[in-house]
DNA sequence: GGATAAATTGCATTCGAAGTCAAAAATGTT
DNA sequence: AACATTTTTGACTTCGAATGCAATTTATCC
């Protein structure tokens, strides 16, 4: 009772201190509502006396122009959604997401499909924001992708690409990273059995990483390698290595993961838990560059993303096709730089 | 030329495709706007034949409700902003602080303070966006904190309390956490010299911890401890390790590093590069129990932060506030949970 | 100085959905 | 069947800023 009297008063007290608008603005300053919305678009035409009037009263009275109101006239909402799958795997790409689209002065609406929500429910929140745009990292399937054409809204792949449907992505050439990385391993003359931990069985990065090197040990003669899979984790990188052992009867001589996370399961599994020394008895290579994986504790032979050019690539892809929506979709690819470790022996 | 008029061409006909409004489904239905609007808000007055015609159209033309104009009638957004100094740090308070706010129908627009961008051009930033409220997990200045209250934009303070101002937070016992660390480390009878590496000084956790393990330190008599400071990152835990040795001219038998990051810095340093055995030589104890201080690499001591719970707290905090601005500010700590590992010493 | 061109300003309308209120329809009562 | 009640429904206005267009002011030129 008294708790609702209380903010009850409260809420009355809040709403006289109203917004303040434009038109606010335009009293307080005896000009015209449009005057003061001129003044806040570059390159209107306003007189230096004019500006100044409105700026005096636009400071005097806190004014901050609403961009949901301006959104709905002008149709550009000025935010893009980033749909991330798991956002624990790739911080630093949602961090210079963020970065580069704030620089342009747009702003990022945060999706992540971590707990298995519904994909067409997330989707149809990113529908009803009016987003400008959509950065994808995470798997949509064709139907899904046909709906940003029927609506117009641009979209661009973060590290995924889909060869056969015409859609903008920017990713890193998987194929290439590694092979340069079995060419690591092969070089040595170190290694003659193999191992391969892949990631989950839909993932297309996964694939496309495995053929690579399946492929690359193929030209080398090597036919005989240990496949088994795991999910991205650090944990099942852990489980891998069993498997393999369990499934060989002895331990590789190299193991090939499909990421960075993996690859220290693998190593920490091999390491401390089955006396193996890494790499004198195993060799572990990984994929992604992430930034443990420079750590003296691993020092893991890995082929690292171009982060910034990846991210950069995808925020002006997006941003053009925002701009210009006759743009055709655009299939941008980075090499990866191989980063020799001592994971791997010489 | 050619690439003008083309894209030309596709604008003209994108625009003939107008976004499908609640006016379009309601001509098509035969009914009026509003019972549209009405069909779309929970508890309204429809019957069930009108709700039925209505949604028949709704699916044939492919309807979104226009949350921006939405958001405009009714003062209501559904979106928060959540600023984070660097997201690198801690990826999955903001995928958990996501998550729940998604379970609510609200969505998250990411403010990242990384590449020391100002604090007040962001904030500028959130109020253009009419966010309902905002959760901060980065430093803000009392001056900053008090245009929330002249906003009337419920703020919750991640992980920081400020003692001396009247705001939300939500955070961890610090100085519990680090008293815990600090009994493990001297039950085991086998430490008596002692190091610390704090954060940057204008941390507040920082201090906060640091004075946690400095007082318990000096109820057991433990006086002399030499103190540098990192800034949170794995390279500064490593210079860190080497700036004690210098100052002590020999290893401590215990580092106490303000977070897990700067701790396996700390470790590799002295396992790696300096010939040190942790814990035989020195033990380490971290702070915050991120994903790898589990690992079998580090296998650090360390507190763990409640995330969960504290997520929750956080979300529920913020939501109460919004839905009633006359909710007075509130300050909920939570116990850290005293994680042990092999970076001890017993 | 007067005519014309150019820049500036204000009026009125628009964006899309929601809420108010009164009219209309459905329901209940005797 | 006549009336009172309740439930549904639609016309109209609102939120706050942007913009086309006309009106006004200012600048330019001969």
């Amino acid at each position: 009772m008294a708790k609702t009297g209380s903010s009850t008063r409260k809420e009355n007290l809040a709403s006289t201190k109203r917004h303040v608008t434009s038109y606010d603005v335009a009293l307080h300053a005896g000009v015209s509502q449009s005057a003061v919305s001129r003044c806040f678009k570059p390159g209107a035409s306003v007189s230096k006396k004019m500006r100044e009037r409105v700026m005096t009263a636009v400071k005097e009275m806190g004014y901050t122009p609403n961009a949901i109101a301006r959104g709905l006239i002008t149709r550009r909402s000025n935010m893009v959604a980033v749909i991330v799958s798991n956002l624990n795997f790739y911080p630093e790409v949602v961090s210079e997401l963020n970065a580069r689209f704030t620089e342009r002065g747009v702003h990022v609406l945060l999706f992540t499909l971590d707990h298995e929500s519904d994909v067409s429910r997330t989707l149809e929140q990113v529908w009803q924001y009016q987003v400008d745009g959509v950065i994808a990292a995470a798997h949509l399937s064709p139907d899904e992708i046909a709906t940003f054409e029927e609506r117009n809204v641009p979209l661009v792949f973060y590290n995924r690409s889909y060869e056969d449907i015409a859609v903008s992505s920017v990713s890193c050439d998987q194929v290439g990273g590694e092979r340069a990385l079995i060419n690591r391993l092969t070089e040595s003359g170190q290694h003659e059995s193999y191992a391969i931990i892949t990631g989950p069985s839909d993932s297309v990065v996964s694939m496309q990483r495995t053929r690579g090197a399946i492929d690359r040990l193929d030209e080398s003669g090597i036919t005989d390698v240990t496949q088994v899979s795991g999910d991205y984790g650090y944990k099942s990188g852990r489980r891998a290595v069993q498997e393999i052992i369990e499934l060989r009867g002895s331990a590789p001589d190299a193991i090939i993961c499909a990421n960075d996370m993996m690859a220290f399961g693998a190593m920490d599994e091999l390491r401390f838990h089955l006396e193996y020394d890494v790499p004198g008895d195993v060799s572990v290579v990984g994929f992604d560059g992430v930034r443990a994986a420079s750590w003296s504790s691993f020092d893991l032979a890995t082929v690292a993303q171009p982060v910034e050019s990846m991210t950069e690539a995808a925020v002006s892809m997006l941003m053009d096709r925002v701009d210009d929506q006759g743009l055709p979709p655009e299939k941008r690819v980075f090499s990866g730089v191989l980063r020799d470790g001592s994971s791997v022996r010489n």
